[in-house]
DNA sequence: AATAAATTTTAGTCCAAGCTAAAATTTACA
DNA sequence: TGTAAATTTTAGCTTGGACTAAAATTTATT
């Protein structure tokens, strides 16, 4: 009730809150959209040899044009070389730039699903947003707090860059007993279908059978009654692991190169 | 090593994450600037009867004209009423956004200070940016997961409707004992100061003396060496409780309105 | 090798949200 | 009350980052 009149304010924002004019950004400071970008590359690079325009576009669900213009930014960022109408490559800056995105990403997918208790197959996109805003510190934090985890509750490795030894369920044979890895494709849709079948990180199934032509595989899932056929498409996005264990002991697991 | 020929991509990302075209933008659609200033003018609205367009830019420094402009566009989506010339004023909807921010806001202080461990002082602006990006879902998750905390780390109440019965350092006489309630200015270089003067929530400290003009007050805190002298800049942002208990009981607290 | 198809880039548009400078309005004071 | 000062608004500019349409280049096919 009392002091209510205060002409003069002294309550401010601080820095970072404060709406920046476009003008007044450092030539350096990199935008979301610049990193989600960057981050994409990274993630293309992983599925294929070489990154084109068209496959950003792709990926990103934007026009091509849009790919171009971002990429002549990047480019004078240092995070990509690009060769007009020749494909993209991350530079080592835009390598790091990727991994700690990619760290930053996996640490907080593991926040909301194991403190928060958030859907496993609806946090992807909450943490493709808040990536961007996390310091290295906060990651670190997190990372503490979460008593290390070395991957994403759908699998992928926290170090982008760790090789566990796991290939694509696409490339099993009839016969195989198997445990998932993990899921590379994190879009709620995909993910909610895969937790449908049953197929998350540590579950084991083995391949039923493969048709030769047209790639349907069926697979029987531990825990799950009768069978399941997905199509290439979902196979190639399920990274497994070679069960060799005889049934018994499931603790030991090997990391074949 | 095998399969890395994929020309037709199959990777996505995910609506969320997508970068989206101003021009496909829905209507009703809240940008995170359009959130701050809603959310600024609730804070103004707090501390002052009538906001003006100055009081806003002075906020949120920026030019007044970009103030004007921003105040158009949410008049248009119902979160302001805006009589040119005159002042500005929460629509229902635009308060109900600001108390749904404000909470976002302070819950997700509670879980970097608390649950992260990340320092007391340097918190605010990172919660600044993420409270846009929480649904009600995740906020609700979060206060689960810190047991249903009431205020943030600097005492502000999660529910911003809330009256706690404190009124501003500013307004107290020479010899009032005191609790220390809340700091309303989040800025990490005042939180900074006041953390190092010691007065945080819950501490308690009485008034040395206050000089008639220039509103400088001489202060003995608990748990530290001889005093502290503040002015009046300070002394507004600090909100307290009168301390009534007799020195003793720490633990009962009395809400007087 | 020549031409058609596909891909990529360039050119130019749009919107959000800053900015400055000038015009309009309100407030303050002589 | 009339003019100067302060405040607010309008007008017009800038940048980021989408878009489309047209031009340039590369790849594929006859």
């Amino acid at each position: 009730m009392a002091t209510k009149d205060t002409r003069d304010i002294h309550l401010r924002v601080p820095a970072t809150c404060r709406p920046k004019a476009a003008r007044e950004r450092e030539k350096f400071e990199l935008t979301e959209s610049i990193e989600e970008y960057t981050e994409g590359v990274y993630r293309l690079q992983e599925e294929m040899e070489v990154v084109s325009t068209g496959d950003i576009a792709k990926y990103m669900t934007v026009a091509p044009a849009s790919v171009t213009t971002m990429l002549k930014r990047m480019a004078e960022l240092e995070l990509v070389e690009h060769t007009p109408y020749q494909g993209v490559s991350l530079t080592p800056k835009g390598e790091r730039l990727s991994i700690s995105l990619l760290r930053k990403h996996r640490l907080v997918e593991r926040l909301l699903v194991d403190f928060l208790e958030l859907p496993w197959d609806d946090v992807h996109d909450l943490a493709c947003k808040l990536e961007h805003y996390l310091s290295e510190d906060v990651a670190d934090r997190i990372a503490k707090a979460m008593n290390y985890p070395t991957t994403c509750p759908h699998g992928n490795p926290v170090d982008a860059t760790f090789k566990d030894g796991s290939y694509r369920l696409s490339d099993a044979e009839t016969g195989d007993r198997l445990i998932v890895a993990k899921i590379t494709d994190e879009r709620m849709e995909f993910l909610s279908y895969v937790m449908e079948i049953g197929l998350m990180p540590q579950t084991r199934f083995n391949v039923k059978s493969r048709t030769p032509f047209g790639d349907v595989m069926t697979l029987e899932v531990e825990g799950k009654d009768g069978s399941v056929a997905i199509g290439h498409e979902v196979s190639r996005c399920i990274y497994v692991f070679s069960d060799r264990i005889e049934s018994s002991s499931p603790d030991l697991k090997l990391n074949e190169n």
